[in-house]
DNA sequence: CGGGCCTTTGACTGGTTTCAACTTCTGTGG
DNA sequence: CCACAGAAGTTGAAACCAGTCAAAGGCCCG
């Protein structure tokens, strides 16, 4: 079974063995455990991650000191503060692990070099934004369009692992309400589970 | 002065005058009318476009009957149904001018071929891709962190030019609530304008 | 087995929507 | 170039979705 980020590469760009060896070189290993935090709200944004195993999310503080959770990343996912990534400034976000887990982290500068001495990998990291950028025109659409309510439901039923692996509170706050909420949506809809289904998210 | 298009790739790709007048043979050029559709909800989205004058939007029709308005594009700014042109299926969102507009429109097959015929290009969309994906990061972040009416005054702060532009409805849409309850909102800050400020937004 | 964090419950509150009527703007044809 | 019709914007009243606050219950992990 090859690496994930091998696995992942290979659908959207040709590399060979050898190259993806050298790839790898650009890259360190972490391994973090469950609320250790990747980057901290304000601090300079050096690294973009690739999620090996486990589960992080990318967060913000309201100024009522709530958290607010928009985006998690799960295996062959990659996450950061985009914006703060792209001009090596501050970040808006943290990044935290929800579970023990293994990411690859590459610098911004080591990021710009493999893709000089690697040109394909342009390709690879065109498709992951193009994905990432399609994913969020959908859910920006859902937003406008859906209940807090039927935000809920058409997310149980296209991501229900994340059912399992998120706390509510963290899921509420990305769906976009307070866990009381959830609470009473839940509530509500006792039972009534739906079968799992196709869908579009991130890279994927 | 040199085509929009040109100078917008040359921001983060090299190519030659020679390269950019074959690149720009990939691309049909449109004129279209104030209120005119570009694209249909539920129509197979074949086209991506490059705003060179004029202002479109991206749109959709709720259950409710009311259009809501997601994105806007003005000059050198590329729109489309990111998923559908990405898998060449059905559109869920329409297009259409706001303004009078001239505007560059590639099929998915043409990019791909443009793409393979010029590499550099890879680079090109890259940066596009990720700076729209990195403003949607945060725009995901204000509709989470701000109330309805510090929407609009962001906006407003942001982005003064799109006030003059784009009709109320769908500014209020756009940004989340009622043409309505912009009015309120308008009314309560009658006289307090604020000076226009830098900000990201999409790939200008 | 205990403490703290997460989740649930219920009462109250308020920002925002909805609806309907009215006014103002805009563009098109005579 | 004016008139008028339809579109866009405003106003105010009533209703409601969802938030806030507070307190109790459950559960996980040390």
């Amino acid at each position: 079974m090859s690496h994930p980020l091998n696995q992942h590469i290979k659908k959207f760009a040709n590399i060979t063995e050898a190259e993806f060896v050298e790839i790898l070189t650009f890259f360190e290993v972490l391994s973090v455990n469950k609320k250790e935090i990747l980057l901290e709200e304000g601090q300079y944004c050096r690294k973009h991650f690739f999620v090996l195993k486990g589960c992080l999310r990318l967060f913000f503080m309201k100024d009522t000191g709530v958290e607010q959770t928009t985006q998690f990343a799960i295996e062959s996912w990659w996450i950061t503060d985009n914006l703060a990534f792209l001009e090596q400034k501050n970040s808006s976000f943290a990044i935290q692990a929800i579970e023990k887990s293994e990411v690859l982290a590459i610098s911004y500068e080591a990021q710009e070099k493999m893709l000089n001495r690697f040109p394909q990998m342009e390709r690879y990291f065109r498709k992951v934004y193009e994905k990432s950028f399609a994913a969020s025109q959908l859910r920006i659409k859902y937003i406008n369009d859906y209940s807090r309510e039927e935000m809920y439901l058409y997310f149980a039923k296209v991501q229900p692992a994340f059912l399992q692996r998120v706390p509510q509170y963290m899921l509420a706050s990305y769906l976009g309400f307070t866990p009381e909420y959830l609470s009473e949506i839940k509530k509500k809809h006792l039972g009534k589970q739906q079968k799992p289904h196709r869908h579009i998210e991130q890279q994927s």
